[in-house]
Formats: structure tokens, sequence, C-alpha cells
DNA sequence: GGCCGATGTTAGTCATCATTAACGTTACCG
DNA sequence: CGGTAACGTTAATGATGACTAACATCGGCC
């Protein structure tokens, strides 16, 4: 089946099932981590029982990958459009902390797969998402150079970690605020951590 | 070199095998995950092979325990033992950023395994160690409610675990940059997103 | 010099699991 | 109608892995 072009759908929505499979996937990895998640258990989780699968998927790893680079593409390309939609570096910034938040805020067991789960995405595949996540983390430091001159590349990037580490945090503090509050105490702890006024001296 | 009784031959120092298992176990489950660890590899890591490890422990499970348990204790005590020898909140937060960061920066490894394992921990030690964290958590939430009044409960709790997810990015960002400035860094960054002027407004 | 406790070793054992085989069941399409 | 393709189902199959058993080694200590 090379090159499916015809759109065509046969009963139900081509791909459904995919996307059921791949939601429940990501909630049992996220939860259990990926080898604490048995092909049973995806099974169960969508109603049908085991190796029914196998229909959709040519096995446990090649699920994953296509749930992180899925993960990964959206983050990079949603960010990449926005930068350059910006008309300025600040709006820039609020853009990809608009992203980043909302995906968080959103899709927390994506959040959490996706930084915990790549080893296990076999060689094929890694490289994409290493390269898409590489892209992504740039577009940020690259905004924020523009934003704060002077800092080194390298403290940009720990920097940007940092945030990331600070807004993927929502499945640690699920429920203690609805949701667009938790959003704006996000944000302002956001750009207060970025504004910090470098670290050359002491 | 033959039958020298002091303890500084290479052959055995009384104990020092327990810690020698954990301390490999636990870089071995932050790459892996606990599931993606077999008990050969732990023994691998540390010279001898497989069940050996049964002679000081008694089983995979109870040494994922012992583990956090003692990650939870350390980062509590310290924690707790700091915040009462402060002179006042200010002090006490300079304190608990300087315990955790120290930790993130020494142990990333146990950092990691820390706060994604805890679900493969069996029944008894699972309460005690979700015990202490929360009683590390509340320990902030305190001084943070001393230092910024005014502010929510719930928004403090949130922006403590968005704290910790900035601090324990250091995994995240390995050698980017050298030691002491990443503390200054992480240190920066933590105060001012903590200072933000809370979440009122809108 | 001979017991002993601490520590390893190698060869099972028994589960669990990913993956495959072999075999229905529809629903649409000609 | 009959074919066929999408989608499921229940049994193998073959690895892997946690844990146990039976058997060393070896240093210390009476």
């Amino acid at each position: 089946m090379r090159g499916v072009t015809t759109d065509r759908t046969p009963t139900r929505v081509r791909g459904s099932r995919r996307a059921e499979i791949l939601d429940a996937a990501a909630g049992l990895f996220a939860a259990r981590g990926f080898h604490g998640v048995s092909i049973e258990d995806i099974g169960a989780a969508v109603g049908t029982s085991g190796p029914a699968l196998y229909r959709h998927f040519s096995g446990k790893e090649a699920l994953l990958a296509e749930m992180l680079l899925d993960v990964s593409e959206r983050l990079h390309s949603s960010g990449s459009r926005r930068v350059t939609e910006a008309a300025d570096a600040e709006e820039a910034l609020d853009s990809l902390l608009g992203c980043q938040i909302e995906f968080a805020l959103n899709h927390p067991a994506l959040i959490t797969v996706h930084d915990r789960e790549l080893g296990n995405v076999p060689e094929p595949a890694r490289r994409r998402i290493r390269r898409l996540q590489r892209l992504y983390v740039e577009e940020w430091v690259t905004v924020l150079s523009e934003l704060y001159p002077g800092r080194s590349q390298a403290s940009l990037r720990a920097a940007t970690h940092a945030v990331f580490g600070l807004l993927n945090s929502t499945p640690h503090s699920a429920g203690e605020l609805p949701p667009a509050v938790m959003a704006e105490l996000l944000r302002g702890m956001a750009r207060a951590a970025l504004a910090v006024p470098s670290v050359r001296n002491r």
C-alpha cells in the first residue's frame, strides 16, 4: 500500500482507530513507561484485545516512533510558523510561550512521553525526532538571542531547557488550578525567568 | 597486594557494594527506565554478574524503593533542617534553592528516577515516599506563603512544582555550562520566576 | 586447622510478552 | 451473489527476565 492517495473512505473514517490507539497508548506510556505497558494493555484500552494492534502498526516501537514524530513535528512546525509571523522578537517569544503552554496543558501525556521515551525509538526514526527537537530548541535560542543579546548561546540553550522543564511541570500539578489561571501563571513565571539579568558577575 | 588486611585493598570494602549497586542502578534506571533495565544489566554494571544482587537486596523493586526512599529523605531532611536554621523567609528560600540545585547538579540520575518511577515502588514503601515528597513540597509552600502573602496555596503549590521542573532540567542540558555557572543561572531564574507578581488581574 | 558468614557463580524454573499463524466476520463493490 | 479488503479473534512460538537452588571461595576467628 504505497501512496494511498484515494480519499475514498470505506466506512469508518480511515485511520480513526489509529488515532484512538495512539491516544490510549500515550496515556499508558506516560503513566507506566514504555516497557511497563504491554500490547495487551493497549488493546484493552481501546476495547479490542491484544494483537489487533498489528492491523494498524507494524509493532510497539513503530507505534511509539509515530507518536513522538507527530509531537515533534507539531511543536516544531507550529513554533516556526508563529515565529516567522511575529512582528518582533518580543512577540515571537510570546507566541512560542503560547504554543508550548497550550500543548503542555492540553496534552500532558504526550509531553511526558516525548521527553522520556526517545531512547526506545528505533534508529531510523530516532534521528528525525532528535533533529526536530533540536530545531525547535534553536527556534527558541534564536529568538532569545535577539531579545537578550550579550548572553551566550550556551546560557540561552540551558535557559530554554529550564523553561521547558518549568512549563512541562503541568503533569505534576494536575488540577491544582483552572487551566486558564495555570496558563497565565506559567507564562508569567517563564517570562520572568528568562528576563533574569544574565549570569556574568560574582 | 596479597592478603593485605587493610581496607584499602581493591578487593572489598565492607558495605560498599550496596552503595555501588544503588549508584549504578540509578544511572541505568534514569537512562532506560525501571522496566528497561534487567537484573543482569545492573550486575554487569558493577562487575558481578546477575543474581549476585540478591545478596544485597531482596529484589528489584526493593532496590528501587530503597533508592527513592533515600532520595526523599535526604531532600526532605536537609530542606527542613535548613529552613528551621534560617533567620527569615528570604533566607529560607535561598537555602531551599541551594539544596535543590546542589542535588540536581550532583545527582541528576537520582532526580530523574525520583520523579518518574514512584509508580513501580511496591505499596508499603510507596506511601512513605509520597509522604516525604509532600512534606518537602509543603516546606516550600510554607516559606513562599510567608514571603508572598496574598497568593493562594494552590497557586504557590503549582509554582513550586514549576520551579522543581525548572531546576530538575539539568539532565537535559548536561554539560552546556560549567556547574557553578549553571547553578547561578538556575538560582536566578527560579527566584525571578517565583517573584512574578501573582496572577490576580486580567 | 576447621567452622562460618559474606559474597559469587552457574543452571534451572516459571511468567510475561512481543510477534506471528490460522482462522472468522463483516460491508462494500463489481 | 461472490470476492475481497479491513479488522478482529484465539492459539502458538520464542525471547527475555526475575527469582531460586545448589554449589564454590575466601578471609577471619576460635
